[in-house]
DNA sequence: CTGAAAGCGCTTACAG
DNA sequence: CTGAAAGCGCTTACAG
């Protein structure tokens, strides 16, 4: 492995001389600056990161934590983040809880002993101990999707969102609507979502039966589970259902079709997320858009403020959402 | 921070010892080891991976270049290798070339100067400067996807799922079918799938129309655009359709559809890939399944068997494929 | 069974 | 404008 030493003999400077050159910082004269710059031109010499981490305690590297890295949610994010990145020479350093929250706090520690300069987590819940833990890390942590006391995050407005679409199945005429949640842990999805729903349905004066409400994990299975429980045990009168994801909605959409039922004629079915698959299915799916690749690029600045610019900031970035009307609502 | 000296120190040890215990390596008195780790347990230690890089020339950090980060192609894969990394305290450092072949030598530089142990790169191409400059690389390469001369690899039979699709195809009594193909500068979808089509089109004896061929890149809108030249330019008797991929082959699904054509009344339409969305469109898509999880976890156990038990392999690991047989032929 | 010492490849005051 | 030297936090022969 070729070193700043031998740079630094085969340029006949000091190795500090090299290292300047190197990071552009203080004064080198001309002429030693083009001897090194050649040498290293002819070597292919590349500084050790390990090294100069060692020393700096920087390693441009910031750790991103996900719940789970094959879905549309996951990439979409990762995306904007790397777009942001990228430009300015970080790089990411991955790892996935596959929906294990033990694992949220395994890794948040994990990430630390890497020496990352920071760390993204993609939260799926708002738990004391996860919240205990970031406010213990050296490093600074930002949160996507979920908001805490005191660390700075980028969500989407989901309370907003469910009461929208509610709105709007209402205003078409629908009354009697049913909702696949998720667990409340969750408070983004499984909590302020349901809370617009219900806001929505109670200041309309309309009646939620208790069978309209199911909850899922997530996954399409369980929404379609969801809406099976949620029609056997319904009274009969549901004319539509709100499903908290687009996977739920799309369980649910295949249930229904099932059935032999209509949709929207029978039952309306909508979700949030705008998934591809929602768009394709017959009829295309009415959903929420949330712009993922935004949210991973703010988490990024965010992030990036903290570190370069050495700013103290717990901001909290709402992302607007956008409606995604299609055929069945 | 708090060092290796600072538990040395307090546990009234030399912090040779301390390495010792921490590494489990050679003689320490249990005596020694109780109070080190005692120590270790108070503080909350955690050693210093850069020097210990900077020592030992390992990092347990595996670079993995995908070519797009949010395809489901690309997240499956990555599933499979977190799974197998992730057991054994490996971590991943994932970087996008976001389809631009360039970047794959830029990204395969930019990792070695991380230091990473290993890369793995799903390959999109085979060009002889990637080959050149994986040959050259320090650290070992795994290519997934593509195979190159010398260089250990895991990839899909594409030659003989495109021939089997394409059997299957003739056998169910279609005789004037189309192929929506890639740039064969990606060798295991623009040429090998295309070349099991023709020679079985061949075989059979069954002529191949010049507006039978086109060529999309990989986009569900290019599957659009190419089936709608095919049916331009076509003088009219297509019958079925054979896309590469499965989004291409939404795309022309979607141009059929949107033509009002039946499928496979009219047109049967059948892709390579297994998305999740071509299971749920009307009608279902047959499609061949590709198990990419089990790719990345093949790729993943090769490097470490290069890593770990320093073998010189340079297996060529073929996965096989699984017809999925559903409506749309 | 244990420790002193050298060294991994850098950066950064400090002195000139 | 330049260099000698210290030090970042570890591991590993070597000697005892």
């Amino acid at each position: 492995m070729i070193t700043i030493n031998d740079i630094a003999e085969q340029a006949g400077v000091s190795r500090t001389t090299v290292s300047r050159v190197i990071n552009n910082t203080g004064y080198v004269s001309e002429k030693a600056r083009k001897r090194v710059m050649d040498v290293i031109g002819e070597t292919g010499y590349v500084p050790s990161q390990h090294a100069k981490s060692l020393r700096t305690k920087k390693t441009k590297i910031i750790g991103v934590i996900l719940p789970k890295i094959s879905t549309d949610t996951s990439s979409r994010t990762v995306n904007g983040m790397t777009e942001v990145f990228e430009a300015i020479g970080y790089q990411i350093l991955l790892t996935s809880t596959n929906l294990d929250s033990e694992k949220e706090l395994e890794h948040l520690k994990l990430l630390q002993n890497r020496q990352v300069d920071g760390i993204i987590l993609i939260a799926t819940n708002t738990s004391q101990a996860l919240l205990d833990e970031i406010k213990a890390s050296k490093v600074p942590v930002v949160l996507v999707g979920q908001q805490m006391a005191g660390v700075p995050s980028v969500t989407f407005d989901d309370y907003a969102a469910a009461r929208h679409m509610t709105t709007l199945m209402i205003e078409k005429g629908h009354k009697h609507i049913g909702y696949i949640g998720v667990d409340e842990a969750d408070r983004s999805v499984g909590v302020l979502r349901k809370q617009g729903y219900l806001d929505v349905m109670t200041e309309h004066g309309l009646h939620i039966e208790d069978a309209w409400i199911q909850q899922g994990d997530f996954s399409i299975d369980s929404g379609y589970d969801a809406m099976k429980r949620m029609m056997h045990e319904s009274a009969g009168s549901l004319d539509g259902v709100f499903a908290a994801t687009d996977r739920m909605a799309l369980g649910a959409w295949r249930y229904i079709k099932q059935q032999g039922l209509s949709i929207p004629g029978d039952i309306a079915i909508v979700g949030i997320g705008s998934s591809e698959t929602s768009r394709f299915i017959d009829p295309a799916m009415t959903t929420i858009e949330y712009a993922h690749a935004q949210a991973g690029a703010a988490a990024a600045e965010i992030i990036l403020q903290i570190l370069e610019e050495d700013k103290e900031i717990s901001d909290k970035k709402v992302l607007d959402f956008t409606l995604v009307e299609r055929d069945s609502l």
